[in-house]
DNA sequence: CTGAAAGCGCTAACAT
DNA sequence: ATGTTAGCGCTTTCAG
């Protein structure tokens, strides 16, 4: 590999000077950040990170925690994440946690030693499980970014969709078109995802007047890592359908299972939307090209992406934010798995 | 930091034996490895990678290349992959190319400046830029591998599934459950993927003696790129049922192919499998759960992720391999949109 | 404006 | 079995 002091010799200058007309430091003359170029160019020279970074103690790579593949939020965010970081020179080391404390830990550990200098997080983590303590032990005084989830800790900024937000007009968008019987298909509350939605829904429902109706409110077994969400909206469509009277529109706390919603509806032949309105959440790809097209709230993951990445460089350029918490509102699209209910 | 000269001063030792100790080497008395390893946990010392890599030439690291996001194929084998490698103590970069050359340049080369072990890449090519010799050529003499294409250059490794195999067999099971007017939707044949599965196609309706219906084959818009696909399927869709007769079977190349298809034959209230079958191929986590829950083809993303994960890890300690090409038969999953023809 | 030299943290001969 | 030392490729004072 050709290396700085190949090029000094070839340009007959010090490595220093190369070093110099690599990173654009103004005190050299034109004349000689010519030549060194020149050489550069013909050489193909491309600098040593690792060498880089064991000297300058900032290695241009960011580290990013993912818990796991689960719809395409996760990978969409990420795509648009790394776009503007390799744009601006940071490379990304990808590591899974599987919602694993252990796995965290292993791939924290991993990104220690590789001396990142910032971590991001994409998705909501357990409760019990937010302190980021272990993280910054062995990280050292770096930022931490989590998206969509909310960290209550100094170092740690928080970009995320306001979930409650969206679950709240999504509900009150059904209300508007008239429905009373709503229900609700959560997952897991206990993660902070499903415990906002569930806070918009409930207060939708208090705005209007409208009272909680237990049986039309799921209980909670989905985990947010769990695959099988659409089968267990099934189930538990099938269960809530059975009640007298049965609701006129469902809002589900994901498109997954919004998907096994509509199935069972299918199935028993309750016509979409005449019988029966469906909202979703996530704006997953398929959500426009399934049978109805389903009305759902988009998150816009690739910009929340590339919010993030852009947050991240220019924090990297300037230092600490004091703000650290950055939401948006999710939007509701509307489409034919939802209508204004004829009267 | 605490670097390995703090943990030579504290424990008494020299760095050399420090380092001894990290990396096993057996000439070390049990001693001293013990009282050395007592320091190293209790300073919390994990030696700094670069530094190593810096010195070893070897990162432990190895570059992710992914052409862009689409469906969850790619995810699921990145999935896989992470998890092996990291157990044996590898990292991995990410990079996303766009299907864009340019894009594909940059992320190598910041990939060979971070010094990467050997490089990935997911997912088909197109077959002009199949050459490797940019990358041969910044990276030096790393090992590539390609996961779901073939490369027929040497230091390339290829881990795919036999598509064509798979195409094949889906065409055949129709084919054995009576039907003879078969409909192809595919994708773009420029691309390996789509290009194996329209000679999995015509090989089976060859060998059964039907002949091959032009106006039941599609033509190639939908790129690989294309999110659109359902978009695509569906008018294709329409365009293929208004043939007289119509085909009484589908088979799609992708399940996001078949989605679109699928809806369409949903609105015009073709039943299906009764009126018309629908084989479509990926299984995607949703295609179990739509309705009716589509017979696909499946091709085990994370076992495939976990077995490049492995082979780059033996390559890794023992060399090169003779053998470059690994393919696996995909499986034909049966499910409710396809079914035994009533005679 | 440029060069010499030290050193980031680690490993690997080479001594002993 | 252990220590000494040189050096991986780079940046950065400090001199000049």
């Amino acid at each position: 590999m050709t290396s700085i002091k190949a090029i000094a010799k070839m340009a007959g200058v010090s490595t220093a000077t190369v070093s110099r007309v690599v990173n654009n430091h103004p005190s050299v003359s034109e004349r000689t950040r010519k030549k060194v170029k020149e050489v550069i160019l013909a050489l193909d020279y491309h600098p040593n990170a690792l060498a880089r970074g064991l000297k300058t103690r900032t290695s241009k790579t960011i580290g990013l925690l993912l818990p796991e593949i689960q719809n395409m939020f996760i990978p969409a965010v990420t795509f648009g994440l790394e776009e503007v970081l390799k744009e601006n020179g940071y490379s990304v080391l990808l590591a899974y946690t599987f919602y694993n404390d252990d796995e965290e830990r292993r791939s924290v550990l991993a990104f220690a030693q590789r001396k990142i200098d910032a971590l991001v997080h994409i998705g909501t983590r357990e409760y019990a499980e937010k302190k980021t303590g272990f993280m910054t032990n062995v990280l050292g005084n770096i930022p931490l970014f989590f998206v969509n989830d909310l960290i209550p800790e100094e170092n740690a900024y928080c970009i995320y969709n306001d979930e409650e937000e969206g679950a709240y007009r999504a509900t009150k968008y059904l209300i508007d078109q008239g429905h009373t019987k709503i229900a609700f298909i959560n997952g897991n509350p206990f993660y902070t995802s499903y415990f906002n939605k569930r806070r918009g829904f409930l207060r939708a429902l208090d705005e209007a007047g409208l009272c909680f109706n237990p049986s039309f409110y799921t209980d909670y077994k989905t985990n947010l890592q769990d695959v099988y969400q659409p089968a267990e909206a099934y189930e538990l469509a099938k269960k809530i359908m059975s009640s007298s009277p049965p609701p006129t529109a469902f809002f589900a706390a994901s498109d997954l299972l919004a998907v096994g919603l509509v199935k069972y509806l299918h199935e028993r032949k309750i016509s979409i939307p005449d019988k029966c309105s469906v909202v979703g959440f996530d704006n997953i790809p398929i959500a426009q090209h399934i049978h109805p097209p389903l009305t759902t709230v988009d998150q816009k993951p690739r910009e929340l992406g590339r919010f993030t990445g852009r947050l991240i460089i220019k924090i990297m350029k300037d230092g600490p934010l004091p703000e650290k918490c950055y939401s948006f509102i999710p939007t509701l699209i509307i489409r034919e798995s939802s209508e204004r209910k004829e009267v």
